[in-house]
DNA sequence: ATGAAAGCGCTAACAT
DNA sequence: ATGTTAGCGCTTTCAT
């Protein structure tokens, strides 16, 4: 196989142990001993990257063995796998992982479709969920379909033709239809939904308390006074805007207050629509004396306007909202908030994925409820508890 | 090649037309047509992805072929190709990019290197870059080092084990060594730094207008009556402590006022560092009269100081920082910025990359420099302008 | 302990 | 217009 660098024969070559670390060989028929030296004069040609094969020859070995030494198994001389990792660094090898990932059937890597990053929560949920997957040997590769449908059915299909081991979403604000789910579940590669879950398919999600976070919220409001309370909710179609009703509407009830439909406002979930909706209240003619918004983004905006218009917080209005985050913490007056912990959220939805992933478990649609916290602030607390 | 379904013999099947989408055979033996109705018979034992080898063996024709019609290559004839789609669809076929990518050496995926999502900035410039990505026909990768070194230079080696096309780096706050960006550059990976870049190397780099935001913000709180402005910076070895240092010295210099060294404060970025500057900054014997804070999040921490001590803003004490976000514009009073356009700098960087993917150069060293702009607000307008 | 060969899914050069 | 073949980089039998 190798040519003898004297007397250009091949028949007489054999190979005669390793002299640093480098294949040695002899030639029988010139009586000569010599080694590859310039053999890597080769790389400068293809100066990318140095494979399997690279090494292999660089060694006069086999692939096969290379792989073998690389991959630590037995049955391999501690004299060659010495080599062959001193080659690897010598040539800075590095695998492929598309390769590995093609033979193996598995690519070690977890897709995610969040809808928007610079939501708080998400940014947040997704830090914890990479920690956790660097911590269990998982890659993530992570899609924003920036709350659109038609971008978040392309991630999907990118992320199955990247054949991810499995799938961590949470819907866009415009999902309505989910083939694009049915199909992930129909090639039995595992889901997770988290948070923006989606209830017409049956998979496993990791959610919020958000009954008993609107329930907490509510109770709060009434127990600091509040008696005409006004709740601003996302699309009526949403599951959460209805599980967070239900809360809103429980508490009322617990404590006796008549529900009224004109204290009910849904929105698109748009940036300002808090002040939308702090119009549309105001006006009514009988103004709350209290506000819940799903989003605390939305009841700080409903915050400004009421400070615009003079309105003391809490005597006047009092205000508290679904999720905490920075924001609410230094806005003046502070925002008393349910904390649904993202980085628990993302941690439990990424840590049910790996146990799917490792069962081959693709039925399971357990659903697990992250618990929150509510947080007292300046914008509803008058001194009672 | 085909068995004929009547009389199992194969030698005298030939191919004869298609019918209904399918392959037609006729068997020159037993004289009899057939198709191959349950040919996906064999699919459920494999329940997983059908590959372009299962779409040819179902259409009874060559991998090659069904490869050529689903890229719709020229000299496919329209029968064909039709027929090849529908089975594409029947058998819910998606082409495995691992396999693309190995066969092709290119993957059409971007790496991302970001310190921390959580920080406003780098969401934001994360939606910009993953939009062109996606209009561009271009996947992302994104990988987060959480501010640590190591894992940073982990992701770099993810991303390159990956064989990501080209690389868009963002600096931990930690990271002080570069072998791993030499390695990137060793291997003629394109790679483009952005916002907090490398100087030591020379790369492709998009960044901020550093000095005339440090200039403007200083220039305009002189003008704004202050004459002791204390300035908080990030480590002094970070590059943007330095210029943004310059920019500020500038200002002072323009209109004849000493620099005094005990006016300049060096932060480790954590949070509440702005807690800690603030308390150097009112304990000196001669306090400022207006503060200048690399990041916008300390100056609103300061800001929070401030108003515990009932200073008035910007009366007693003015208020900049650098880089705007939502925090800064609903907090009270709101903040005055230098808002570097987390947006435009993700565009710039991703298009740059691009466009040295294209032209496969990687030796440029071009500097992109993103102009920024002043918002003048409440923590800082007296009036005067 | 090591090599040879097959195969993961796909594309492209080379037939025909 | 379509089939055959080789090869991308790697792992894994199966030999030896």
């Amino acid at each position: 196989m190798q040519k003898c660098i004297k007397c250009n024969s091949v028949d007489g070559v054999i190979r005669s142990g390793f002299l640093r670390g480098k294949q040695r060989f002899f030639c029988k028929l010139c009586n000569f001993h010599f080694i590859l030296e310039n053999e890597n004069a080769r790389l400068p040609q293809k100066a990318t990257q140095a494979t399997i094969v690279d090494l292999a020859k660089h060694l006069g070995i086999a692939a096969s063995t290379v792989s073998r030494a690389l991959n630590g198994k037995a049955d391999i001389s501690p004299f060659t796998r010495k080599a062959v990792m001193q080659a690897a660094i010598d040539l800075d090898y590095r695998p492929n992982l598309l390769a590995q990932s093609l033979n193996k059937g598995k690519t070690n890597t977890i897709g995610v479709v969040i809808p928007n990053v610079e939501l708080p929560f998400f940014a947040t949920a997704l830090a914890s969920i990479q920690q956790v997957a660097i911590d269990t040997g998982y890659r993530i590769m992570v899609c924003h379909s920036s709350e659109s449908e038609a971008i978040e059915k392309l991630n999907t299909e990118t992320l199955i033709a990247c054949r991810v081991d499995g799938l961590l979403v949470s819907h866009s604000k415009e999902t309505t239809s989910f083939e694009h789910i049915q199909r992930v579940l129909a090639k039995s590669i595992p889901i997770v939904h988290f948070d923006r879950v989606c209830n017409e398919i049956d998979t496993p999600k990791v959610i919020h308390e958000d009954f008993k976070g609107s329930f907490d919220l509510v109770e709060h409001l009434i127990l600091q006074g509040c008696r005409k309370i006004g709740v601003m909710l996302g699309p009526q179609k949403f599951y959460i805007s209805q599980i967070r009703l239900e809360g809103y509407k429980a508490a009322l009830q617990k404590y006796g207050i008549e529900v009224d439909e004109k204290y009910i406002y849904y929105s698109e979930m748009n940036k300002n629509d808090g002040t939308k909706a702090f119009e549309y209240f105001i006006n009514l003619p009988n103004p709350p004396d209290g506000l819940f918004a799903m989003l605390s983004r939305n009841a700080i905006e409903m915050m400004v306007e009421a400070k615009k218009r003079q309105i003391k917080i809490p005597e006047d209005m009092a205000f508290v909202g679904f999720g905490d985050d920075i924001l609410c913490e230094l806005f003046e007056p502070s925002l008393t908030v349910f904390n649904h912990f993202p980085t628990k959220v993302g941690e439990a939805a990424i840590n049910l994925l790996i146990e799917n992933i490792k069962n081959k478990n693709t039925t399971s649609s357990t659903i697990q409820s992250v618990q929150g916290e509510l947080v007292i602030r300046d914008s509803s607390f008058k001194g009672k508890s």
